[in-house]
RNA sequence: GCGCCCGUAGCUCAGUUGGAUAGAGCAACGGACUUCUAAUCCGUAGGUCGCAGGUUCGAAUCCUGCCGGGCGCGCCA
């Protein structure tokens, strides 16, 4: 609103220019020292105008009505920027947004409740969640959590490639070790499974089933191996995201997608589209026709599909249930296929670019600086639920989180272990535990800090002032980060504000400068400060609530965990 | 060879879509701290934004071409 009479002021001296139609374009200035708000108008009117930019500005900054409009200086800097500065007490104002709106500060409704669907992790059920699996996860899950708050109406799906070649190898690898269990002579085939947990999978169903599959290898067999070993592993996986804090609406089974018929009705489909054609035997979809690099298979020639036609199948059925708006987070080692499944999907009728993608690259554990690979259990790499177990859920969540999609994320466990304020997680938590800490020697329910018969005006200390102009940033930052499917935005906001926070709890060390502690005497002061406290423990909890990060009231020394296997 | 992504401080990374002196965090260096609101605080230093052109008042950001790295490239998923 303060804003709103600076906006409305520079647009009225425009008028009394003659240059009502200015596109005139607002920001927060990086350099405190550039004031509140700042705006350029002047440097790109000067073409327009023939005459120079500092010479256009000061001619603005003279026709500015600062007369109540809470404004307290205008200058003109630099080549012609006009730089604002506003009272305190219109910059303190503000907070009253903040308490007033509490657990929904930040929320808006710009999704206006439309559905929108994001699929992620997704991974086949044929062993452990890995590092790249918790990555996802924990992407997938914020990028849900940013869209709920902007006011879309979101579902989490799951989809379980339970279906096609790897699940067969899975089973035939099954199949190896159970036959080594009973001392047969059997290998593990080419591209098999080799892990440990296969082998637990084979002793669970020799206990449950003695030895009448030794040496006998039909499909009867076969299946027991297959979907003992898809149930065993599927357990684990829920079991592993439900610790891991991340919970699905829906869990769609391609296999559905072959018992209902609905890959060959979609085979079909496309067939009538007349981008189908045949060659070598094999039947493909003309994907270059919508953009792609290549023509691509669709099905091969021993007639059975590939992968890509229960996937085109799978958004049909999303766009059917009502999602136009889908979002699929995947790794970006399947870059590849999002061109063709868009391609399948706009010939049967979806607008392009339909589904979305974010892809993101994979993940690198380090300490002191050289990989680390500490996973015997899934034979290669770590599994998330050594990650967790060794660093914490919110930790773990945090890290994966911190990083933009794109690129590679090193994951410093170092780093991660240290419970300091040097963990930028820590850090965050830390400021909201003080916050909390504040309310309590205070004898304050949360509740009961409000903003209404104080004088807020009282925050005149710079420091006071950056920790309230950060804290009304964040609805925008919200809208921003989930518009840009970028919850890294959300951490380094976090961060950047426990940063001013922790600035402002430490000069109000009442051992050093107990009149710049919250706690003061004046009873006024005391209490802007405690709605200004108040409004960093919100702006802290909603940030790591979209993140599902925990915001404790009280931090507490976790005891040494033993590393994992 | 073609396509997508990345290249910013010693390390890990931001940079709000073209703005002012390019920012954090680790690490480094220098101080403060018998103490509580504390599993510290304040400060310093550190940069040809991969290279070269171009666009314009203005480029880390947009365009072109190179260099380097990751991933993917007709019947694996």
């Amino acid at each position: 609103m303060s804003e709103e009479a600076i906006k409305q002021a520079v647009a009225l001296a425009l008028d009394a220019m003659g240059v009502a139609d200015a596109d005139v374009r607002f920001e927060q200035p990086k350099d405190p020292g550039h004031g509140d708000l700042a705006t350029n108008v002047a440097l790109t009117l000067a073409k327009t105008l023939r005459r120079s930019p500092r010479d256009i500005a000061e001619e603005i900054a003279s026709r500015v009505d600062t007369e109540g409009s809470g404004i307290e200086s205008v200058d003109v800097a630099g080549p012609g920027f006009l730089n604002f500065k506003l009272s305190s007490g219109q910059v303190a104002s503000r907070l009253e947004e903040i308490v007033g709106a509490d657990a929904d500060y930040g929320r808006c409704d710009e999704g206006g409740g439309e559905s929108i669907v994001v699929e992620f992790v997704s991974a086949n059920p044929t062993g452990p969640l890995h590092l790249g699996h918790g990555r996802q996860g924990a992407l997938g899950d914020a990028i849900a959590g940013l869209l709920d708050w902007t006011g879309w109406s979101v579902s989490r799906e799951y989809y379980y490639n339970d279906a096609g070649a790897q699940i067969d190898r899975l089973a035939e690898s099954v199949w190896a070790r159970y036959q080594q269990h009973f001392g047969q002579d059997a290998a593990v085939p080419e591209g098999g499974y080799q892990g440990d947990y296969v082998g637990a999978i084979a002793e669970g169903i020799a206990e449950e089933h003695g030895d009448r599959f030794v040496g006998n290898h039909d499909a009867a067999a076969l299946e027991v191996m297959r979907t003992t070993a898809v149930h065993v592993l599927r357990e684990e996986q829920d079991r592993d995201l439900s610790d891991f804090r991340i919970h699905f609406d829906v869990y769609f089974l391609e296999s559905s997608l072959y018992e209902d018929g609905r890959v060959e009705s979609t085979a079909e489909a496309l067939r009538e589209t007349g981008k189908v054609f045949d060659l070598d035997g094999a039947v493909w979809l003309r994907t270059t026709a919508y953009g792609d690099q290549k023509d691509r298979v669709m099905i091969k020639s021993d007639g059975s599909p590939t992968y890509f036609l229960p996937d085109v199948a799978y958004h049909m059925d999303k766009w059917g249930r009502g999602l136009h708006h889908a979002i699929n987070v995947q790794g970006s080692d399947h870059h590849g296929t999002v061109a063709r499944v868009q391609a399948g999907a706009q010939a049967l009728g979806l607008p392009a670019g339909y589904p979305e993608y974010v892809l993101h690259q994979m993940v690198r554990v380090e300490r002191d600086g050289k990989e680390v690979k500490l996973s015997k259990r899934a034979g290669s790499t770590i599994t998330l639920r050594e990650l967790m177990t060794e660093v914490g859920v919110d930790v773990t969540r945090y890290f994966f989180q911190m990083r933009k999609p794109d690129g590679h994320l090193v994951f410093d466990l170092g780093l991660a272990l240290d419970q300091s304020d040097k963990n930028p997680m820590y850090k965050v938590q830390y400021a909201h535990a003080r916050m909390c800490s504040i309310f309590k020697k205070a004898g304050r329910e949360r509740a009961s800090i409000v903003t209404e018969g104080v004088d807020l005006s009282v925050l005149t200390t710079e420091v006071e002032r950056e920790v309230i102009k950060a804290l009304v940033q964040f609805p925008e930052l919200v809208r921003n980060a989930a518009r840009l499917r970028a919850p890294h935005l959300i951490c380094d906001y976090l961060e950047q504000t426990a940063g001013a926070v922790n600035s402002w709890y430490h000069a109000g060390n009442p051992s050093r400068n107990p009149e710049l502690a919250v706690l003061v005497d004046d009873e006024n002061l005391r209490n802007a400060r405690l709605a200004l406290a108040r409004s960093v423990q919100i702006v802290l909890h909603n940030g790591l609530t979209i993140l599902g990060i925990e915001a404790p009231e009280q931090m507490m020394r976790e005891a040494e965990l033993a590393p994992a296997d």
